[in-house]
DNA sequence: ATGAAAGCGCTAACAC
DNA sequence: GTGTTAGCGCTTTCAT
């Protein structure tokens, strides 16, 4: 700001930041100057001097999945609203561009980050000495986490299809390395065992969490000697490829086959797609990540302390059969 | 950097940054020891001095639209390929919101800006001293511009709902104020009045660019003396609302009313959805504006040179009748 | 090839 | 209530 007007740099800077200690009428004065000169503080300069930035850093593999989107548009809104803003990295599932990412966002100095890691990185996220939540995963305690009980939601979806009355189950994960996917998995077959099913390696496949992969893998499960007769998905992208093959190729879903995703993306609830699923609370994922990383920023203790394990919970549309007894239905 | 070590900090900038006039041994001394310290330039500091960011600023309504996310993952991922990184800032729909953004990101001295701006915004947009490039609208050639020939959008639904034999047709917009929606409008109803096909005023409504206005605005529209028979919608969102009410409701696609959307959301293709739909090139939406900016950023010419309409497609498929003629079929 | 030093725009003592 | 000043971490002349 141009000292050409009358006062002190300390008394610009005391008006814009709304410190005490300044004449009203210089307050004003200095204001009015400030206005018509347009006058846009350098954040970098303050940055620089405070080490704060008023910026978090969000790592994410894919803004594209609604998935994600949702949760970043709810880091995003809550963030807003104490004054932060946020720099949005995706990373396309790639362990390196996540590396690079995040050395971006420290060489930005951001105040804190939230992170959907990969797992061969949590190690370098959990040395940064910098505030940070992790979303989903790994119930590793060294972390503020945000979590999806992911092998409860593979129970959920076991007894859902047993119930049904479905006998060959089959799961159709996304990455294989992921850890929410295992989870899933290790629960739905862990309550299959429970109620005398067997879940063989034969009938999990994984590809990657897109329609596309889901395509592929049910056809392949297809075209082996043992069908199965129903498909618990690693997301709903996935489901909803099965669903395409499934109709391409005439299967009746549910009677013939019945699907189940995991996310409840908004569209899976529309008339025309109706697919039973596990749902993930996601804007209350994002939410509560920004509400633990804001409380983190506050907190001069760098212990994490927020450990939030979210219920998923069952979503029964038409993709399974319908059970008239006890389940939550979409419309209770 | 703690300058602990025996070098000035001259000779360290000019290591770490790839400057010429380092005696290779000094070079390399020092690349160990920043490795080593994990050494993580500070880029404010850098920025201040410089001028410059490496920040783009993104200004988008919601990105929990897919259609802007894709808009935005297309331009983060060719922005980071050029070493940039962005800010992306969602408005909500909300003018105030993206005004506030729209200063946040120039406190931050973001190098250049890509935004969809709300009509009010206009003006405040074109008077800023920085890069910019304007996502869709308004033919503004103050700007550089990535647009979509929306009239030509509505002429193409024109002419496919009538030559599928509809003879009473409706239009559910999104925001009135929405100068695409307009356009999109005055091409449909000027291709419709060239076939001598009248769009009055009571069968074109207006509401938000979602689900749920889609469903109200279709209920309306159902409810009146004169019923339409197709609905030509502002964007696929709108559709699927329309889609579900006439689900609900029993009317049969696409044979007692035909819809078409706008944009051809992915899951618009899917075999459960089918929309007709007026595709928008979203990718190169995005690419095209990130390269554009990127070529603004390094052009030292302010004048805006890069000026581009991208032309919608129609992608028929199940919501409307099937011709067998000319059409442009999705699998030709 | 390297160092010294100024200065980017701001904040926060500290003095008056 | 206001001004002076040091310094945040860098880049970049200008000397040497």
């Amino acid at each position: 700001m141009a000292e050409a007007w009358g006062v002190s740099y300390a008394t610009v800077s005391r008006t814009l930041n709304g410190r005490s200690g300044v004449d009203p009428k210089t307050r004003e004065k200095v204001q009015r100057v400030a206005d018509r000169l347009g006058y846009s503080p350098n954040l970098h300069a303050r940055s620089l001097k405070t080490n704060q930035t008023g910026i978090i850093g969000l790592i994410l593999p894919d803004i594209s999945n609604p998935f994600f989107a949702d949760i970043a548009s709810a880091v995003n809104k809550v963030i807003y609203a104490q004054g932060y803003n946020s720099i949005l990295c995706t990373t396309g599932w790639d362990v390196e561009i996540e590396e690079k990412q995040l050395s971006v966002l420290l060489d930005h100095r951001v105040d804190g980050i939230i992170f959907k890691p990969s797992p061969e990185l949590t190690e370098r996220y959990a040395n940064l000495p910098i505030a940070k939540v992790m979303i989903s995963n790994a119930q590793d305690r060294r972390f503020n986490f945000v979590e999806i009980d992911n092998r409860e939601g593979g129970r959920i979806a076991a007894d859902h299809l047993s119930d049904c009355g479905y006998q060959a189950p089959a799961f159709i994960g996304g990455d294989e390395d992921s850890r929410s996917n295992r989870d899933r998995l290790r629960g739905f077959r862990e309550r299959l065992k429970e109620r005398r099913i067997e879940l063989s390696d034969k009938t999990v496949r994984f590809g990657g969490f897109s329609i596309e992969s889901g395509y592929q893998s049910v056809s392949t499960l297809l075209d082996q000697s043992d069908r199965p007769d129903c498909f618990f998905c690693g997301n709903d992208l996935i489901a909803l490829g099965v669903l395409q093959f499934l109709s391409e190729n005439r299967y009746a879903v549910p009677n013939a086959a019945g699907v189940v995703g995991f996310d409840d993306v908004y569209f899976s609830s529309l008339p025309q797609i109706q697919l039973t699923t596990i749902r993930q609370p996601r804007h209350e994922i994002g939410a509560y990540a920004a509400q633990a990383l804001i409380a983190a920023l506050e907190n001069d203790d760098p212990r994490p302390t927020t450990h939030i394990t979210l219920q998923p919970q069952l979503i029964a549309r038409n993709t399974t059969i319908r059970q008239s007894s006890k389940q939550s239905q979409e419309t209770p």
